[in-house]
DNA sequence: TTTT
DNA sequence: TTTT
C-alpha cells in the first residue's frame, strides 16, 4: 500500500517530454493548501507530480496552470547524481488518475493550436525509463 | 485533501528528538515495497517518516527497526539550508496516526529498560518548530 | 484504518436534526459519479453521508443540493430496526472533514435568511447517540 | 473519486461463486474495529467486501477466517429485491486490490487439499453480472 | 521558482 | 427518491 490523494492547484503547466523508447512522461507541481477548508492563508506544499504515456498526454493536452485537479498516485524516491556529482535522492507523486475538479475555458481560437494538442510538441529523446527532468 | 497511506516496514529504530519547547519529535524511514502484493522482490521506496508530541513518543516506545506498519498522514515539502549553503527542498510524510501491523516480541527483560521508555532520552535541545534532523 | 474518500455532488440538501443532549446531525446523499473521469454518464452512487457536531452545522449553513464536495471520513454499519420491526443494517459514511470544491452562489438576499443560518432549524429531540432519521 | 481503504480480519471464510459466464466473485464480511490503534476493545464494524475474477480467486485459494488484511476498493450501493417483494439497498466494498499483513501457516496437509484450491469449488452459474448472494 |  |  503506498497511496496518495492530494487535492490543488497546478503550480504551472505540466511539461511534456518524452523518453527514448517514445514514452510519454509530463510533470508539474501541485499547489496543496495546508489548511485546506481555509480560504485565507497562502501557505502551501509544492508537490512534484509526474504521470506517464497517455495520462502523460493528456495532462498536456487538458490542464494549465492554476487549475484544480484531484491526483490519485504513489509517492516515489527517486536517485539522481546532482550537478556536483554528488548523489540526491527526490520524492515525487506517480499519478495513477487525476481528476479534474473545474471545468476549464476552451483556449482562445479553438478548432486551432493552443497548447491543447499533445502532437505539437517535439519529441525530445531520452534514455528509456530515466524521466527527463 | 492531502493524504498519505502508507504500509512498510522501519527501516532503522526512530529517532526521537526535542525541540526547544521540549515537543518530541520522533524520525525513521519507512521501506514501502514497490509491488505490494509481490513477494519475492527487495526493491522499494525509503520514505521519511516524522511523527510529532505523543505520537512521537508512541513511537519512540514501541517502534523498531523492521516493524510492519501503516502511517496514515499528509506529504509535506520542508526547505533547509545544507552544509554548502544551498537551500534545498525534502519531501517527508507527516503522521497524522500509526497502526501496528505485527506485534513485537517484548524486550529481553521486561520491567527494566530496552529503548522502550521514552524517558531515558535525553532532551536535546532543539529552536522551537525546526525538526531537529 | 478506515477510511473512505469521495469526491461527489449532494443529492439533495443536509438535513440537519439534533439528539436530546443537543448534538447536532447533519445527513444527506452524496451522488459519486461511477466513471469518475467520464462526462456524459448518469450512472452513480448514492452514499449516504453523516456528519457530526460543528461539522454538521458547517453543512447545514454552507452546502446544497448540487454542490460538489470531496468527503473524508469512515465508512460505518449502523443497524436498526425497522417499521416491519426487522433488525436491519445500513452503511453510511461519517464524515470527519469535507472540502468544498465548488464557491456557491450566495444565497439570494444576503444579509438575511436563506437556509445558511443553522440556528433558525428546530431543534427536535431525539435519544442521545441515536442517529436521528 | 471512490475511495475506501480498511485493515481488518475476515469475518468468515470467503464465499466464491460464479456468474452464469463463469466469472467468478467472491465475498466475505471484514471486521474492522472501532478505534485502529486501541487494543482492548471488541467493536468492530462488519463490512461487506466483493471481489471478482483473478483477484476472487486469490481470495478462494488464500484468505481464510480470521486472517488480517488490507483491502483497496470503492464503495458501492446496490438493489436488490427482497424476499418480500421490497426493493432494498445494500452497501458493499468492491475490492480492487487485497494485501496480506499476516502469513497463513499453509493448510494441515500441504500438497493435498485443503480450500486452497479455486478449482475445487463447484461452479454454481447465476445470471451474468448479477452478483450471487 | 511557483497555485487560487 | 436523488447530483452535474
Amino acid at each position: 500500500m503506498n497511496k496518495v490523494i492530494l487535492v490543488g492547484r497546478l503550480a504551472q503547466d505540466p511539461e511534456v517530454r518524452y523518453t527514448q523508447s517514445g514514452k510519454a512522461v509530463a510533470s508539474f507541481n501541485l499547489a496543496v493548501n495546508r489548511f485546506s477548508s481555509g480560504q485565507g492563508q497562502n501557505n502551501a506544499d509544492f508537490i512534484p507530480i509526474v504521470a506517464w504515456e497517455k495520462l502523460a498526454e493528456t495532462c498536456g493536452n487538458n490542464l494549465t496552470k492554476g487549475q484544480k485537479v484531484l491526483v490519485d498516485g504513489r509517492l516515489q524516491i527517486r536517485s539522481y547524481e546532482a550537478n556536483d556529482g554528488q548523489k540526491r535522492r527526490v520524492a515525487e507523486v506517480v499519478a495513477q488518475s487525476i481528476e479534474f475538479l473545474e471545468r476549464r475555458q476552451a483556449p482562445a481560437s479553438s478548432g486551432d493550436a493552443g497548447n491543447t494538442d499533445i502532437n505539437s510538441f517535439g519529441k525530445d529523446v531520452y534514455p528509456e525509463e530515466e524521466i527527463p527532468f
